[in-house]
DNA sequence: CGATTTATTGCAATCGATTGCTGATGCCGG
DNA sequence: CCGGCATCAGCAATCGATTGCAATAAATCG
């Protein structure tokens, strides 16, 4: 074990590494690229010499030189629900795969949580010359951000709906009003007539989940449209939302769409609360089909969106922009799972 | 609105801007960093052009020159579990935490899970020359390569224990031992006499909160260790495994201290299915304090980690040392939460 | 054996921003 | 009217790796 004591000269530089060969930093540079322009022997030695001084070139500079720098954005637009935290399960589960599959394909993940604040922030970010390529974990209410880049900008693929009135950017996502319809019909199925949609509006997602419950209802002949409660994402204060909007529409109500999983969990623990019986008093759909959704009690029947193959579809779709072909929007079907809570 | 039409030479680098300007590119890489150097009208014109054909300098180039990247690595290490995904509910909300205090102060985040299969995986971060600092989520069963690396690249922070035998990595975390103590004493508060620990020892935060237990029991005069039940986090198979477990030591156990929440809310999952109740039948305690434990039914009581503060003292640590001061581990006190499961 | 390939390596420019130093200008007091 | 000083801008080197092109040596062929 002599690891730790290279006493004097720490070989930092390629031309370092030259000097200790005997060559041109040119050469190492082949050499460790492991050109075939290089004698095989040269070739070798730098390489072990490289291993021995544990020598790792800098990317900075290989970066920049060759204008390839193997980092994708990763961002999280907060643009409604400022408070919303990054530790949002949805996002995570999603940045969990994207990472595994970047990682997979040689690529470094660079994260960031925005919020919109400035008009310019996705241009602050495409054009800080710091990535290959973005990637949006949802589109919020940034609509019109997104489209203006989107433009101009070719490697950029968010998560979400692709059928935005105008929209050329693409996006992959899964059918958010059939998925509304799904949640709908199950709870009709069950009984229901006077759903509640829990969940706010501003993202675009939301909304189409909430239009699909209503054609639900309107499809079945139900005169009344769903109520919808705005609940937002924020920890520390959906327990108290929800359970203020319950205490106002409570006895009006046969049935809840939750906008999310997560929502839907913390719907449960309310309802648990108050003696309300689920799905016996109250059905109740989830949508995510987040592992949390599983491990509830009772479970949660929800609409699942196929996460793992979303992850996997934005990556391609941004690989494919990155090498300059063209990649369109994807919508994936959505599927109930049908447990206990409906 | 003619943002969309630049005709023709956008202004890439900043010599393309200063021949806009009449000046040197030196004046221009001045005025755009607000230096006193150059005439408050012309820093004023500059600055106005480079919005007007909203120019960003090229950030690979500036790292390069000032050796400051503005980056922070986040790993998160998975030696042991390596079926562990990323959306553990632990380290994402470790994860959101510390997205919030480096954006804060103006860095990235950027994020690595890595499977540690060479031994050099840690040397290969920090040394790729892309990041100003790192910190670690966990230390997994990593300690060698950890210690290795950190004898001679300061600007490290690890999530996790300080005082394991030969340690000089800074590391921030909560008393384990204490924290499993309190899970153990509350269990037996409860009558529990027979305690199962379900977690994997390879952690070495795990094997703490499990020695807590065995010493609570211990000093409680009770003769029976803790049984220790291997859980590993992956989602897909934690279920089944706890199940498998409850079913062969079931009748044998009357208490259980889960290694984190999310094994706790598994555990009440599979409890439910079999009819036991909790906390009458076998009081369960989980471990984190995330918001999943307030979710859960019943809630959980559980032994608090404050992993706000704990990223703020990783990020203060680390900024420490990026800035050539030192900075030595902290151990905050954990505490006991307590609800409805135990 | 001389001419021409072929296999390697070196040289030097390049990526784009930053910054120490020098030079030019203008203002001031003496 | 001149030396001295402050202010501002430009020049050119620098960060470290990459790569087109040139140069050298060795090998091949007629």
């Amino acid at each position: 074990m002599d690891e730790q004591a290279h006493p004097i000269p720490r070989v930092r530089t390629i031309a370092d590494l030259a000097r200790l060969a005997g060559v041109s930093p040119g050469t190492v540079s082949r050499a460790l690229a492991g050109k075939s322009l290089v004698n095989a022997e040269t070739r070798d030695r730098i390489q072990a010499l490289a291993t021995e001084h544990s020598f790792r070139p800098n990317q900075m500079a290989s970066r920049l030189r060759t204008q390839r720098t193997g980092v994708v954005g990763v961002v999280v637009p907060l643009g409604h629900e400022r408070r919303q935290h990054l530790s949002d399960p949805f996002f995570m589960t999603m940045l969990g795969f994207l990472a595994d599959r970047l990682t997979e394909d040689g690529y470094d993940l660079m994260l960031s949580r925005v919020i919109p604040d400035a008009t310019d922030w996705l241009e602050r970010i495409v054009d800080s010359g710091m990535m290959d390529g973005v990637l949006l974990i949802g589109q919020s209410d940034q609509f019109h951000s997104i489209e203006r880049v989107a433009r101009r900008y070719r490697p950029l693929v968010a998560w979400g709906s692709s059928n935005l009135p105008g929209q050329v950017h693409c996006a992959i996502g899964t059918d958010n009003i059939a998925g509304g319809r799904l949640a709908g019909e199950r709870l009709i199925a069950r009984g229901a007539r006077r759903i509640a949609f829990l969940g706010e509006l501003r993202a675009p997602e939301i909304r189409q989940r909430c239009e699909g419950v209503a054609q639900a209802l309107a499809t079945a002949g139900i005169a009344h449209p769903p109520i919808q409660l705005d609940t937002h994402l924020a920890s520390d204060v959906m327990e108290q939302e929800i359970a203020a909007h319950l205490e106002r529409v409570g006895g009006d109500i046969d049935g809840i769409a939750a906008a999310s999983d997560v929502i839907a969990v913390t719907t449960l623990r309310v309802l648990a609360d108050r003696g309300i019986r689920v799905p016996h008093d109250m059905p109740v759909v989830g949508y995510d089909d987040l592992p949390i959704a599983v491990s509830a009690v009772p479970r949660i029947t929800t609409v699942r969106q196929d996460i793992a193959r979303g992850a996997n579809e934005m990556v391609s779709a941004l690989f494919r922009r990155i090498a300059g072909e063209d990649a369109p929007s994807v919508v994936m079907p959505p599927i109930l799972v049908e447990r206990d809570s409906a």
